[in-house]
DNA sequence: ACACAAATGTAATGTTATAACATTTCATCC
DNA sequence: GGATGAAATGTTATAACATTACATTTGTGT
């Protein structure tokens, strides 16, 4: 299933207010900074990158351990990704996507660190979660992250 | 593909010196040491946990640096996985099997925190491949980590 | 025995993440 | 509009994971 190119910021603020009044969750101004800080950077950061980079931007001090509650509220609401091959962070691609959200299957890049974010098929889904019900496991959450270079890194030898 | 059950430690330490040798590798006493540590716990370790055990077994110091160093030799001659999802090391399942090692495919079960290696079939990869291919992302290394319940734990509720 | 590369040791430090407890913010109810 | 209680954030300290830089030792080939 081919996705819909990210909307306007407006756009993806507005959908993660309503992700988050669905679950009684408050939308804070510090919380909203951060998400549009990531969405600014638009590459994965670490959380000590997003504690530096708001000093910057909102010349406002704000510390690790509220970076890393912000981060895990942004997870829960599905608004964000940890990857966790390289403890940094990014915003999910999918977020004004009304369908229902496949597995998340993220490329990253290793000469440009670029993730770009495909949704693996269905039938595909499908049969890798068979593959794994033979043996008995039950699955939890499922997240590829899946390690290359990318075709624009490519081009340049 | 269903792979063999692991062979006895002697052999796995065989098969690893014998890859060691292929590369012109030395596979010294600590290396050995270390790898069988791990075959002995036979569950994710830190490196830190290891270093512990180390102490602990073979009465002998050993730094957090030389730990990290063992584990990247180790993993370098495919004897050993690092669990990017939880910074913890376990030995290869498949050491001893002859056929060339497909994706590895890691069911990290969530309440008992053990894991098993499982090979993705050789058709599953090729599709997971086109798919990725459809992007022009290349491919560089592949290891999947699946979070869930194990079939034991889940029969303990 | 020498020379050289590989392996390991040592010390310091960098990076990622959480624990424990205090304070502030904000919606709700009276 | 003030009380109140939960959610959010602040503060301090520390745990856990990982690397850098440089010194020393070990083992192999000549």
């Amino acid at each position: 299933m081919k996705h819909t190119l990210n909307k306007n910021k407006q756009e993806i603020l507005q959908a993660a207010q309503k992700q988050c009044l669905k679950h009684d969750l408050r939308f804070t101004s510090k919380r909203s900074n951060v998400l549009q800080l990531m969405l600014h950077e638009n590459k994965p950061l670490s959380a000590y990158d997003i504690m530096a980079d708001y000093k910057t931007q909102y010349n406002q001090s704000i510390s690790a351990v509220s970076v890393y509650r912000m981060l895990d509220f942004l997870i829960h609401a599905q608004l964000v990704h940890k990857l966790a091959s390289s403890s940094q962070y990014i915003v999910c691609s999918h977020i004004t996507c009304h369908h229902a959200h496949e597995t998340p299957q993220l490329l990253i890049c290793d000469t440009c660190h670029q993730v770009e974010e495909i949704g693996i098929g269905t039938l595909l889904t499908s049969e890798l979660e068979a593959n794994i019900a033979a043996t008995g496991f039950k699955l939890q959450h499922q997240q590829l992250e899946l390690h290359g270079v990318c075709s624009s890194c490519q081009k340049l030898h």
